[in-house]
DNA sequence: TGTGCCGGGCG
DNA sequence: CGCCCGGCACA
């Protein structure tokens, strides 16, 4: 039992070094199509991006992020137009602005041999100061999360983990060029876009926080999964989360009684308290992805999708944010208001109906049964991730 | 067949 | 009470 959670240590992290260049054609990219600016522009845009994907939400509406030092030019984000006139022939529009922004946070995620890593030195930086301006809490581990790549081309739903690959694919594949990188000019970037997981409870993907996040790629992709309800993403907003900080085993003690809103409402968050666990991501092209693997997944490996709005969920522990506070959920909560009201449904007479959402079982799987709320060890009503 | 959890038993 | 499980209602 308890040995568990070892496995997910290191899984994340990313062990090539690429995405440095990738972050650097990127960026270049970026800049050219852009409206231009100084070189030294691209640094400050993928802070932010990175941030969690949740903050900046350009797509959004205002304009949201604050451009803090250099933005000196302005509005780099803005340039979602560009993106359309370079690539006449079969753009993924939609998303084109949101695809991009997160360009560097590649560095966090994923797989490592070696330990369990927190630690990026970089890394933390990045993270921290993009933390910093999107979200007013700040998180206390980032470290857990992962970065996928997904082409955006019409049919083609190819997902990478390095930067590097995805443009290749699409610089060969779609654009039919021959030459490396270097040739690259960067118009690959407006056919992929980027994904962040993080393992943390997964629940609350959604749940997160729904203030911002929503942004980052969710938006376009049509959904392949059935199965949010309505109701339900809301909801799960409010659930609380496993642990946190101070608890790092999900154990038996308080369960509910903090929880937070993980941090992405894309996929998942972050991991919990030791270390980072993988996630997957259902692809929503092709879709299959059909077990959305609840589990953990050893090691992302092999394949991963995406999946919007679905929630795959993914093991992991727990933690983080502080304060499960119901606080955060604006949106979802006219979205739900309703529903919370009176237990109209259906049948519930008697029976609770049974909640749609995943439980603990579901979510840490019997392996882990430590992990679950104490509720849900029992057999009694799961009060961790409540419907 | 698997899941959520009520109702109830045991220490 | 804390803890667990039989077994039912669903999906």
């Amino acid at each position: 039992m308890k040995k568990v959670l070892h496995p997910f240590h290191h899984l994340l992290v990313k062990q090539r070094s690429e995405e440095e260049v990738d972050m650097d054609k990127v960026t270049a990219a970026m800049v050219l199509t852009s409206l231009s600016t100084s070189p030294l522009v691209r640094s400050p845009p993928v802070k932010v991006s990175e941030g969690l994907s949740g903050s900046w939400k350009d797509n959004g509406s205002a304009g949201p992020f604050t451009p803090s030092s250099n933005s000196s030019s302005g509005g780099y984000w803005s340039w979602s137009a560009p993106s359309d006139q370079s690539n006449p022939s079969t753009p993924s529009p939609p998303l084109s602005a949101d695809s991009f922004k997160p360009f560097r946070v590649p560095s966090l995620g994923g797989v490592g041999p070696g330990p369990a890593g927190p630690e990026d030195p970089s890394l933390d930086e990045q993270d921290g100061s993009s933390l910093l301006f999107d979200e007013p809490i700040p998180r206390k581990r980032k470290n857990s999360m992962k970065v996928m790549f997904k082409c955006l081309w019409k049919n083609c739903g190819k997902v990478l983990s390095t930067a590097a690959g995805i443009q290749r694919h699409i610089r060969t594949i779609h654009l039919g060029r021959s030459c490396d990188s270097d040739c690259s000019d960067g118009e690959e970037d407006f056919y992929y876009t980027e994904i962040k997981l993080n393992t943390d409870s997964v629940a609350d993907g959604l749940s997160s926080l729904s203030p911002v996040s929503p942004s980052v790629l969710s938006p376009p992709p049509p959904p392949p999964s059935p199965l949010p309800s309505l109701n339900q993403l809301p909801e799960s907003q409010r659930p609380l989360q496993p642990s946190d900080t101070k608890e790092p085993h999900a154990g038996g003690t308080t369960p509910l009684s903090r929880s937070a809103p993980s941090a992405l409402y894309l996929i998942h968050t972050d991991h919990a308290y030791q270390a980072t666990a993988p996630v997957s991501i259902p692809s929503s092209s092709s879709n299959s992805a059909g077990s959305a693997s609840t589990s953990f997944t050893p090691t992302n490996s092999s394949s991963f999708s995406i999946s919007w709005q679905s929630p795959p969920v993914t093991f992991t522990g727990n933690t983080v944010s502080p304060s499960k506070s119901q606080g955060f959920g604006e949106q979802r909560s006219q979205t739900i208001a309703v529903l919370s009201s009176p237990p109209r449904a259906t049948t519930a007479l008697s029976r609770k109906v049974r909640g749609e959402g995943k439980k603990c079982r579901k979510v840490y799987g019997m392996e882990n049964r430590d992990m679950w709320c104490t509720a849900c060890r029992w057999k009694k009503a799961c009060q961790r991730f409540t419907d």
